[in-house]
DNA sequence: TATTCACTTTCCATAAGTGGAAACTATCAA
DNA sequence: TTGATAGTTTCCACTTATGGAAAGTGAATA
């Protein structure tokens, strides 16, 4: 956690448009690895590999109900790279570190709870 | 521009530790291809080619000044990261827009012109 | 002009990412 | 139990990334 080889994977995550189109579905709703698979044109077994980057980034996380997989958005982590970026650009940082605080004391019930 | 091919080459430039080291570097000042070799114990090649990884996501630009090739933070740029990131988040993309109106119209003196 | 300097590019070997096909696992249904 | 369904993993061929070494480029200096 907080590790720069986090930032790693996460960014590797997030450089194939493939798997931000993934997100960017999961961030509407949850879905399984199947619905994935109809949607992009893709076998199972490669949705299933590109996932698990996703996952490995903790950008995701899966819960099982019987057979099906389903993968959800894990938006916690979007706050670590919003302060990457904050880092880079003084500008930023200060109206990113009042929107942190914003959300530490007024979002804790959004927080999701897998 | 504002393309998702655009967005391929940000995430993989950021993916990169040792890039990610370089951009830190830059934030604080503009240095040249030399001052980062000897800085990160590389060879100028490889730091040549990360820079050109670099350059190409326009994370940065170059200028020379007679031999020496000098790296600048492109500021700009990260809005557009913001601006993914914002979108995969609901939740912060109403005050992320905010902050870029607040940016427009406010901040236009702090653009770097290159 | 010849040489040094700052950098870029090419060539090379090594390592890692990619997706299809097919084998494998686990769950549900007849 | 048998078979179908939902995913995962392995194997394979192909492509791409990586950095060192060395050749190539262009600008400063003797």
């Amino acid at each position: 956690m907080e590790s720069e080889y986090q930032l790693d994977s996460i960014f590797f995550a997030l450089s194939d448009s493939k798997r931000r189109l993934i997100l960017t579905e999961l961030s509407e709703e949850s879905k399984t690895v199947g619905d994935l698979a109809s949607r992009f044109d893709l076998t199972m077994g490669a949705v299933s590999k590109n996932i698990k980057i996703l996952e490995n980034a903790e950008l995701i996380y899966k819960s099982k109900r019987g057979r099906q997989v389903y993968c959800h958005m894990n938006f916690d982590i979007w706050r670590k790279v919003a302060r990457f970026i904050a880092m880079q650009t003084k500008f930023w940082e200060l109206r990113l570190n009042e929107l942190e605080s914003y959300i530490d004391t007024q979002a804790l019930g959004e927080k999701n709870g897998h």
